[in-house]
DNA sequence: GTAGACGTTGACGTCGGGGTCAAGGCCAGC
DNA sequence: GCTGGCCTTGACCCCGACGTCAACGTCTAC
């Protein structure tokens, strides 16, 4: 199989593929012409590759799981190393997950609040009123 | 005030100012030699920018809080474009961590069945054992 | 007068994951 | 022979928010 039509058997693109090569994670061997060849092996490489990528994986990040393939095991994952990154990744997403819903509570909490003061000032046109008192954002440093 | 003492006063860079002056969000006046200036109106600004920065606010997002404070309103979030891009970003917050959770979740239970697997493999190695059930992550494209 | 700390502009590097040419080789069918 | 489709390598482009360097001007202190 040639570079065309694994692309186009696992969804992507020749330059991807070179890509990948380029990066050592899927290397290829030629015919005699130069072109690249692939077989079966290839595109379950590919596939675990795609599936991790789809998750935000990096693509370092699969290395792991593309040589455990290689090293003859009958999944990605069935080895330490793979496992690992599954573990750092899920420490990595609790932690990213953690961040955002705060940032989320406070934005939210902004937002009711500059809802309720733009009210406030409207209202004040036709009455009397006084300073509104002015809350800040704090900074959320990560 | 100029540059240097801006930088330094709301922790930051020259550098990062002189990106803000080319992006047209904090443009500064120049004394006789071309330096810029700033004064404490700017300090304010900066604040602002910072501040929703630290939030993962973009830089373009951040230039209806600027544009509101320099139309002389008390905070930044006290004019409606402002207040409507704290809505988009919630949502935007809501809709990345829904999906991270879910990415969690299946990484997280992959990682139990590869865990599972291999305990089992190594169980295996001194007992009788047939071919193992191997299950794939099936792709999230987001 | 000279060192050192500031300022200026402009240009290029960074990170990830490729997209998009450009110039050419190789092979099939008409 | 010629077109069309596939392949090759190399090189530059994109996003965002700056970092870093070069080469130079300006101001202050000793």
């Amino acid at each position: 199989m040639r570079i065309g039509e694994l692309a186009a058997r696992v969804g992507t693109t020749t330059r991807t593929l070179r890509y990948y090569e380029s990066r050592g994670l899927l290397p290829a061997r030629r015919d005699g012409n130069g072109h690249r060849t692939y077989d079966e092996g290839d595109v379950r490489l590919l596939e675990q590759i795609r599936t991790l990528q789809d998750f935000g994986f990096e693509l370092e990040e699969t290395r792991p799981f593309v040589e455990c393939l290689r090293s003859g095991h009958p999944a990605g994952d069935s080895c330490p190393a793979s496992v690992a990154v599954y573990r750092r990744k899920l420490a990595e997403l609790d932690a990213l997950i953690g961040e955002l819903s705060a940032v989320r509570d406070q934005v939210g909490a902004q937002l009711v609040r500059a809802e309720r003061a733009m009210a406030e000032l409207a209202a004040d046109a036709g009455a009397p009123g006084g300073p509104e008192p002015v809350c800040e954002l704090k900074g959320w440093s990560g």
